[in-house]
DNA sequence: TTGCTCCTCACGTCACGTGAGGTGGC
DNA sequence: TTGCTCCTCACGTCACGTGAGGTGGC
């Protein structure tokens, strides 16, 4: 049975955060590593809701809201009304990244502006 | 003389934030309103200031790291030393937002989907 | 024993939120 | 006076950063 797993500092060094960060986010209720005694055993699965915590975190999200997000990949057996509730807070998202789009690509051609104007000022 | 100026209230209100929020940058350097008695008075440029730091925050920028951007804007007399080190951030700043732009492509993906899953057990 | 990684407090920091308590002009 | 907006502290919160102090196996 070949089990992958990780250890905390590992995937601390993969995603160049510290453990702290990843300790955190299992106090707030995101992870559930398994235990080695004291030691904190991460699955496979668990790596993949890490990544997911810190696309959000990386997108400005809260780690409430990242919570609500990674809950939205695992259906459940959520009734009309949870679903409807969560079609709602997809639709809120999907117009916050709209909004985040359209201020990378104004602040892109103006970083560009700045890089060659700076450029010129070095003569380079 | 028609001079264009504004309240904290008027901005607050106009960018959706609290007025603590406008002290704060105030605070840290960002802004520098005129005063009318203890009053603050906000002038054009002081609105495109504040418009700058809050495009900054949507994209996950600190205080300080806004504050650096808008200077960028200003040329003033820049060594060349100056230059070469904003040359850098303004790099560093293209590669996060190359980043971002990837996550939230991935992102928008993933919402289209929860969203049509989300409608089809919806019945809609 | 040294060196490595792991652990649990617990206080500090950043970017504000949120009252508390007070002033000023229509 | 009431109602509105403005002000200055100042403590609280969120998402960690940063030691302090200690354990466990090669």
């Amino acid at each position: 049975m070949g089990m992958v797993v990780y250890s905390i500092s590992e995937l601390a060094k993969e995603f160049d955060i510290t453990t702290r960060t990843i300790r955190f986010y299992e106090d707030r209720g995101l992870l559930n590593p398994s235990r080695e005694g004291h030691k904190r055993i991460y699955s496979v699965a668990d790596r993949v809701r890490l990544m997911l915590i810190l696309r959000g975190r990386r997108l400005g999200f809260s780690v409430d809201e990242s919570k609500e997000l990674i809950e939205l990949y695992n259906p459940k057996q959520n009734n009309k009304h949870q679903l409807a509730k969560y079609l709602l807070k997809i639709q809120e998202k999907q117009e916050v990244l709209g909004k985040q789009l359209k201020d990378i690509k104004i602040l892109q051609k103006e970083l560009k502006l700045a890089e060659s104007r700076c450029l010129s000022a070095l003569k380079i």
